[in-house]
DNA sequence: TCAACACATGAACACGCGCTCATGTGTTGC
DNA sequence: GCAACACATGAGCGCGTGTTCATGTGTTGA
């Protein structure tokens, strides 16, 4: 397992960062599987249009979402693949039994359980 | 795919904050294949011996690390295996070559609004 | 063009968080 | 016992951040 630099370093911990506050989290998630307005964000999840716009400002940024006018509307979209991946992981193993025997798609060797 | 809980979605939020901060981020990378002691921790970051408890003291409470004393020094390593995951494919990803086509599944193709 | 809609942005405030300094707790060797 | 070591914890400070309120920008329909 190769180091990383602290600048990589720091690039991941501001992607935590980001998915560590609970409404940006949600945000996050309410557009994992497809596109949603910043309305329909609001709305779904009880949050000021403000401060929806403020988040999704950030997430924008940080090229975590990605945004797509449509008239009057626009969407968001979640723009890293790799942040989709970490999502969907975790979310399938909060949603699955409470083993921990899981594989993920890259090529990490893992040990069987005794 | 199933909706989180809001309870859910704190508890996987709150891990995400705490690997939010670069120096704690690479603390847990500094335990990520190896148990560490606290001296050898603070010393390879360059962090104050205060300073690198705190954090672990956080990381332990969370249970993202788990810590076993051993004589006078008290080795830390990871306590979940899932965050183990999310890190090592943070790695992977960091580490390979930056081609964004890795294969996610594939039914994420998006049409426009009506 | 003008009003209404949908979203973005700036300012300001309150709270939390990372950090340091000092002190406390537990362990080994003499 | 006690001194030295390794780590934990409490207090306090300064700065960042999430939120709200107000205002600005862009778009559609009449």
């Amino acid at each position: 397992m190769r180091l990383l630099s602290s600048e990589q370093v720091a690039d991941v911990a501001e992607v935590f960062r980001l998915l560590g506050e609970p409404n940006r989290l949600r945000i996050v998630l309410a557009c994992l599987e497809v596109d949603r307005t910043v309305g329909e964000i609001g709305e779904a999840l009880g949050l000021s249009q403000s401060l929806t716009s403020h988040h999704l400002r950030l997430l924008r940024t940080a090229r975590i979402l990605r945004a797509v006018r449509n008239g009057r509307h626009v969407a968001y979209a979640i723009d890293d693949d790799h942040v989709r991946d970490v999502l969907r992981n975790m979310v399938a193993h909060l949603t699955e039994p409470h083993d921990h025997a899981h594989h993920t798609h890259n090529h990490a060797e893992e040990e069987p359980e005794p």
